[in-house]
RNA sequence: GGGCGAUUAGCUCAGCUGGUUAGAGCGCCUGCCUUACAAGCAGGAUGUCCGCGGUUCGAGUCCGUGAUCGCCCACCA
């Protein structure tokens, strides 16, 4: 069988063909080991699938989270590590319920008229279309996921969970149900969470209203609103007790205009001498601040709006009015009474639906509640106590923050996608029963006619219910021994409040009993998150709107990858940067290419040699004796060293940068170089070089495998000639520095080498040397510099284009065009002279540099603070490099006066 | 309004606990199709490390302050 790749790299060809593999093979499958075994020890991860957006298509952010996702799992398996993944739960089901709800619109139907049942097959039917194209993608990425069955996880398990989390929570008086005033989106018409609410900037007015006294019209009261349309509901108005100009006036009534309403005049704390006149109208109804103030003063609760936001029969003559259609003709009407005394400019912040971008409306309803405050205590002692650490650790403080102000959650949601609540209203007496099961008939009146409560759940109270009911919770399986708590949990920063920190709420107080620790994961990554699309805005005027799939066809899945792990230094956002793909996608190619060298110089050896090469029989030894492979022994396990660090403190950029430098500056260019006349050589001698060459290559592949799964699997294979030791290279296990084959000394002699190859290539370069005229070379140094260059006179000679080396005694330094250096001098024998003028500004430059740092050398080590403070191989360090200066600047000198 | 972060080469970004000469990719300049790779090779140029003040023997790195930009959170009419 040969070993050739074809002549260009194609990555198209090469992922599909691997993905299907990884997936036939299953390498994507999970096993429970026994619990306490070593395998049950290893660490566990935990990766959020993030949700798709209803056009089935993966924004840019979640393209990341994807694709890192993927290097965590590759990595992971590489080190011998077990991987679980972790199906998410449904986020994309309400933006599905609301796309069916907008096309049923358009047939005149709504999903109160086609019933429960059949509006949810509806929502079914259009999640299985749109869901095509992220399962596509995941394939694409070597994910195998069960898409039905794992995906859309409102299956009767997680039901079952989540029911007996609300049962349970429930009995634990955490979970209570009230008349509060909630985010209403009236056009979802669901009540929704805080956090569900986006808040923009609005330039609004300030509207300043009189409103007369009720014994005496001829007096007024002026407040100021941003909304007058809710002066319907309006139940007093507050002024600060503090405040005296308006003591007298508490406990008087106020005459509503617009209606025939009185209204008190109260004293409360609420309102701010500071703030316009100094009183405020009070809305109980429509305004959360106002709510509070009514239960202080036992206000009524005037509900003016119904669920679309249209003014109700409470708002007498502007009833069937839109909310902002009212505020007109409130405006207009006021003008008319001349009460309307002022109109400002007031910028504010409004709320809208985070979905629908619908301005959301405070409404009094009747919802369920969590009672969050005990969850967030212990939440918040979890990450104190450091029970789960996040990187970067500034996270932690974003989440304190969020956790320290947090309010009640409302979980109920007015949806029919979703798990439902399990309470039952008895239609006789309406009492509430909360059960895990359909009760037969109400406890309280006896009734059997119950009606199940018709809310459904917030999906993030399912969501949050993850880390233990994917186990089987509640029940006490395997998988929740041994898998409970992961040890990391890796996603994004947008989801740490919706998502993570429910999860350690829940988490930590259903599993507080788990022998292994309550928390449901010990570690968070917060990846970098590209720009999404969608806020095309600002993505736009930074020119980083990209279309993940066209970049990831154009550089291929490898190079896309590799730059995200190359740019995702924690703490930022990335601007994803297409220079830089194409940069990786030429270190790909670079790959490419040097295994096709390889393969070709191993065929080349089968065909003329007596015996058969191999690059996976294992290295021979006596090739050990040559300086090139100890360097590369040693460099290769020193790389291998750092990377295994950056892996382990979540440095993919710098894991990704070492590999890099290592492969691209090292391997190739120095390493395959230098072995090129070994190769060349001798069938026997190009055998041996194979053995080492392949070696390396090989762990080089292992090395990169998590970054480019794709192109180190194709050349992996290629080398073991179709019969590779496992199904994949990440089941090879990831390379670990070996002390043994570390060696400063071949790494310092390469050094010196590459010190001096470089000398007299620049040399060549300014003299402008042909590129084919070899010339002698003179080289001034101590003996054990040229020993060295003498054992690798070859090397030297080839790679710097030399012919002959001359050592010569007396110092080169006032030769023209000479190199110095602390451990060389070197010139070139060659007849064209040198420019003048040029060499003096090159060597002037370079003087008046060391000059630089010799006197701030010498200032330093002239300073006794310096001397006592600093650590001493700092000062050695510096003392060393003195005395070098001293040398270099005066060769410069003798070379500058040589000069004229 | 509260909190967090950013500002380093023309562009996109590294620079870990303060320590000798601040780096990478792309771009740019010069020369090479050297039999793995022109998606390449060799050589080269380029920085008030945002401003100001401070701590220190020593600051891109720490502190304060100002400017600019961005993000998150937020019930002040």
């Amino acid at each position: 069988m040969s070993h050739e790749l074809p002549k260009t790299y194609d990555p198209s060809a090469i992922e599909v063909r691997w993905a299907e593999y990884w997936v036939a093979e299953k390498l994507f499958s999970v096993k429970t080991p026994e619990p306490g075994s070593a395998e049950a020890k290893k660490p566990i991860f935990t990766l959020l699938l993030p949700p798709p957006n209803v056009t089935g298509r993966l924004h840019m952010g979640h393209m990341l989270n994807q694709t890192e996702m993927d290097i965590i799992i590759r990595w992971k398996r590489m080190s011998g590590f077990l991987t679980l993944w972790l199906p998410g739960t449904d986020h994309a089901g309400i933006a599905t319920q609301m796309m069916v709800e907008r096309q049923l619109a358009t047939e005149g139907k709504s999903r109160q008229k086609l019933g429960r049942e059949a509006f949810l097959e509806r929502v079914w039917e259009w999640k299985k279309l749109y869901g095509g194209a992220i399962q596509a993608q995941m394939k694409r990425l070597g994910a195998s996921v069960d898409w039905d069955r794992e995906y859309f996880t409102m299956d009767e398990n997680l039901s079952r969970a989540v029911t007996e989390v609300f049962v349970r929570l429930h009995e634990q008086g955490l979970i209570y149900r009230g008349k509060y005033i909630v985010n209403w989106c009236p056009r979802c018409m669901t009540a929704i969470s805080d956090l569900e609410v986006v808040h923009e900037d609005y330039a609004g007015k300030l509207y300043q209203i009189k409103y007369p006294l009720a014994d005496d019209p001829t007096k007024f009261l002026t407040i100021a609103t941003t909304r007058p349309e809710t002066m319907l509901g309006d139940s007093a108005v507050a002024v600060n007790p503090k405040d005296e100009r308006y003591t007298k006036l508490v406990g008087k009534k106020l005459r509503l205009p617009l209606t025939d309403r009185e209204i008190p005049i109260i004293a409360d704390d609420y309102a701010d001498p500071q703030f316009g006149s100094g009183a405020v109208k009070v809305t109980p109804t429509h305004d959360p601040n106002d709510f509070q103030i009514g239960l202080r003063h036992n206000l009524a609760q005037i509900n003016i709006m119904d669920d679309q936001a249209r003014i109700n029969e409470n708002g007498g003559s502007y009833a069937g009015l839109d909310r902002y259609e009212a505020r007109e003709k409130i405006l207009r009407d006021l003008e008319e009474q001349g009460l309307l005394v002022g109109i400002k400019d007031h910028a504010y912040a409004i709320g809208k639906c985070d979905r629908c971008k619908t301005i959301v409306e405070p409404r009094l309803s009747t919802q369920w509640f969590i009672k969050i405050q005990p969850l967030a205590d212990r939440a918040i002692e979890a990450v104190e106590k450091a029970e789960i650490k996040f990187t970067p650790e500034n996270y932690a403080k974003t989440y304190f923050e969020w956790m320290r102000n947090i309010h009640d959650w409302c979980i109920s949601r007015q949806l029919w996608w979703g798990h439902r609540i399990p309470a039952w209203h008895c239609s006789k007496c309406s009492e509430i029963t909360v059960a895990r099961t359909a009760p037969e008939k109400c406890a309280k009146c006896g009734n059997s006619k119950l009606e199940q409560d018709h809310d459904v759940l917030d999906t993030w109270f399912s969501s949050g219910l993850l880390p233990f009911t994917a186990f089987g919770w509640p029940e006490k399986t395997r998988d929740l021994d041994v898998f409970y708590p992961t040890t990391l949990l890796l996603t994004g920063f947008d989801i740490l409040f919706f998502w993570v920190a429910r999860m350690i709420m829940l988490g930590c107080h259903f599993m507080a009993d788990h022998p292994q620790g309550s928390v449901p994961f010990q570690n968070v990554y917060i990846h970098a998150l590209v720009r999404d699309a969608e806020r095309q805005k600002m993505s736009k005027t930074k020119g980083n709107v990209i279309d993940p799939i066209g970049v990831t066809e154009k550089y291929g899945t490898d190079a896309v990858r590799f730059t995200l792990a190359s740019m995702a230094s924690p703490g930022t956002d990335i601007a994803f940067s297409e220079s830089r793909t194409d940069g990786y996608r030429a270190f790909a190619n670079k790959i490419w290419n040097a295994a096709r060298f390889m393969f070709m110089n191993l065929d080349r050896v089968n065909t003329a040699g007596s015996s058969p090469a191999s690059l996976t029989a294992g290295a021979d030894e006596a090739q050990l004796s040559k300086l090139e492979n100890r360097w590369i022994y040693s460099r290769f396990n020193r790389v291998a060293g750092e990377v295994n660090q950056s892996l382990t403190d979540y440095r993919f950029d710098e894991a990704a940068n070492t590999i890099y430098k290592f492969f691209w500056g090292e391997f190739c260019d120095w390493y395959l170089e230098i072995i090129k006349p070994s190769l060349l050589g001798s069938p026997e001698e190009a055998r041996g070089a194979l053995t080492i060459l392949g070696e390396v290559f090989e762990g080089s592949l292992r090395l990169l495998s998590p970054l480019m799964p794709f192109i180190t699997e194709e050349v992996w294979h290629a080398m073991y000639d179709g019969k590779p030791p496992a199904k994949s290279i990440a089941l090879a296990g990831y390379p670990q520095r070996e002390e043994r084959w570390i060696n400063d000394q071949a790494e310092e002699q390469v050094a010196v080498l590459q010190d001096l190859i470089e000398k007299v290539r620049n040399m060549r370069a300014e003299m402008k040397v042909e590129p084919k005229v070899k010339t002698p070379l003179q080289v001034h140094a101590a003996a054990d510099i040229q020993k060295l260059v003498n054992e690798n006179r070859d090397m030297v000679e080839r790679l710097a284009s030399v012919d002959g080396i001359e050592f010569v005694n007396a110092s080169l330094a006032q030769k023209p065009g000479a190199r110095t250096t602390p451990k060389f001098e070197v010139a070139l024998v060659y007849e064209q002279k040198v420019d003048i003028a040029a060499e003096r500004e090159r060597m002037t430059k370079e003087l008046s540099k060391l000059e630089t740092e010799l006197a701030n050398a010498d200032r330093q080590l002239g300073n006794e603070q310096f001397l006592a403070k600093a650590p001493p191989a700092v000062v050695e360090g510096i003392r060393r490099r003195q005395g070098e200066l001293h040398g270099l600047i005066e060769k410069l000198k003798t070379g500058l006066a040589q000069l004229g």
